[in-house]
DNA sequence: TTGAAATGTTAGGTTTACATTACATAATGT
DNA sequence: ACATTATGTAATGTAAACCTAACATTTCAA
């Protein structure tokens, strides 16, 4: 099961999901959708991701057990 | 532009692309095409291969410039 | 208190990740 | 020489990622 702290980060930075998801080249709706868990985003998004919320994709995106 | 080192981290634990494939479930060809750099897996499968192949995801996979 | 901005959420459509099947070739061992 | 295994590659299908558009609700500044 994949899990992310994206809208940590996110309110960590101020940034409003349009901001960053205009920063990665998405729209809002796939942030929300990210940060909702409801789908695995491509490799390429969450490097973007990472890069912008300056963490480690590891450490942004990672799978728990069950 | 998305590039990777899963070949050659692959033959460095002499796995062929079956056994690979087999360990993070997804067929030989899914490896052969993420080798060949064909499309962006998702991090669900990125972070797998990294596990299997013992390197974190961002030294497994990275976006270059251009 | 009003209105804009941010978020939640849903519906329908396009694109792409990934599966299955298949065939061809190279490499290896018997 | 033959069989087996690994790899390259291509066709077709499906599921999921991602888009646009829309409307409702919450938040917050003026």
């Amino acid at each position: 099961m994949l899990s992310n702290r994206v809208k940590e980060l996110r309110a960590r930075y101020g940034f409003t999901q349009s901001e960053l998801g205009k920063q990665v080249d998405v729209t809002r709706q796939t942030i929300a959708f990210i940060e909702k868990g409801e789908f695995s985003p491509s490799i390429t998004l969450a490097l973007k991701l990472a890069k912008v919320l300056k963490v480690e994709v590891g450490d942004l995106f990672w799978l728990e057990e069950e």
